[in-house]
DNA sequence: ACCTGAACACCGTTCAAGT
DNA sequence: ACCTGAACACCGTTCAAGT
């Protein structure tokens, strides 16, 4: 009889996600995953290889609701874009991790990457370099607003406006 | 007499800069900064009221040389342009240390932050939305390549030429 | 005034040992 | 098959003690 109660991978990554939702990459430590699923640290091992292999699952499951949330946006740039910013702002720790820090491209699977590069590169059409500076301003948007780099009383609506304009 | 071997302030800060440019953010620590030091990490603690001194230390040296780097270069938008694009990564650390990590307003030099922003607004005329877009495509371009988001194949310099002419 | 060892509360990870 | 305690090599930081 399967042991259902037992921490398999699902439940890790399941509690995992919850971890990185409420602490941040910061409070995702192997010892605090233990202790929510009522285990020890070492005995994760015996379900993980890793550290790294949490943290690209995490990675798999942001470009995957990051995909999904740009496809159902409205199909004009300006829908795009700021469903762009709308899913980083509401997902701010799983943005993070999944594109603040390096992609673990060998251990997510083959064509996540690819499949959301070549939608954004969709979105302004076929020129890869136009599309990657499109890219570009959005990440780098949203980035230092939640990094706290514009002043508090900064419009970013009309920021994005601008933005949108230029693309 | 005044001890001339002492780590002072100003030789951590030193070594501190070296640890940064040699190891990165992950491998500056206390104690790899007191072993260079030849002296233990608590004694740091005599000298630097905690860690994050040193850090504020290392954005403030950042925002400085980083906001000279774009003063030195040509007025046009894309000088400035690769003059940004240049000093990141020929200082990826200071960089990221500067930019991409909450920066400690509150233990840096007064109107160093403001300096370097107003700097970055003038250069694409007086509307601050609009220059506000040119920085964060500056800054989304700089990082995603220091990440290594970009394919490798891709060409960076029509990437940059592309979105200067965004501007 | 400056430096130290010991300690505390943390990390990720390994491994022999228990059930 | 799964979990454990003990251990190792790390963190930042405090503090009583030494010079």
């Amino acid at each position: 009889m399967a042991n259902t109660n037992g921490p398999t991978r699902e439940r890790i990554s399941v509690i995992a996600y919850e971890l990185l939702k409420e602490k941040g990459i910061a409070g995702l430590s192997m010892r605090a995953l233990a202790d929510r699923l009522h285990i020890k640290a070492p005995s994760l091992y015996k379900h993980v290889a890793d550290k790294e292999e949490i943290i690209a699952g995490l990675q798999a499951r942001g470009l995957q609701e990051f995909g999904n949330a740009i496809k159902r946006a409205g199909k004009s740039k300006r829908a795009k874009a700021l469903a762009y910013r709308k899913w980083a702002l509401e997902n701010p720790h799983l943005y993070e991790i999944t594109v603040s820090i390096p992609l673990l491209r060998d251990r997510i699977p083959v064509g996540l990457e690819d499949g959301v590069t070549r939608m954004i590169i969709e979105i302004t059409g076929k020129d890869h370099e136009h599309a990657r500076a499109v890219w570009a301003l959005m990440h780098g948007l949203v980035d230092l607003e939640i990094a706290g780099r514009f002043p508090k009383d900064a419009d970013l609506e009309l920021t994005w406006k601008r933005a949108v304009a230029m693309i």
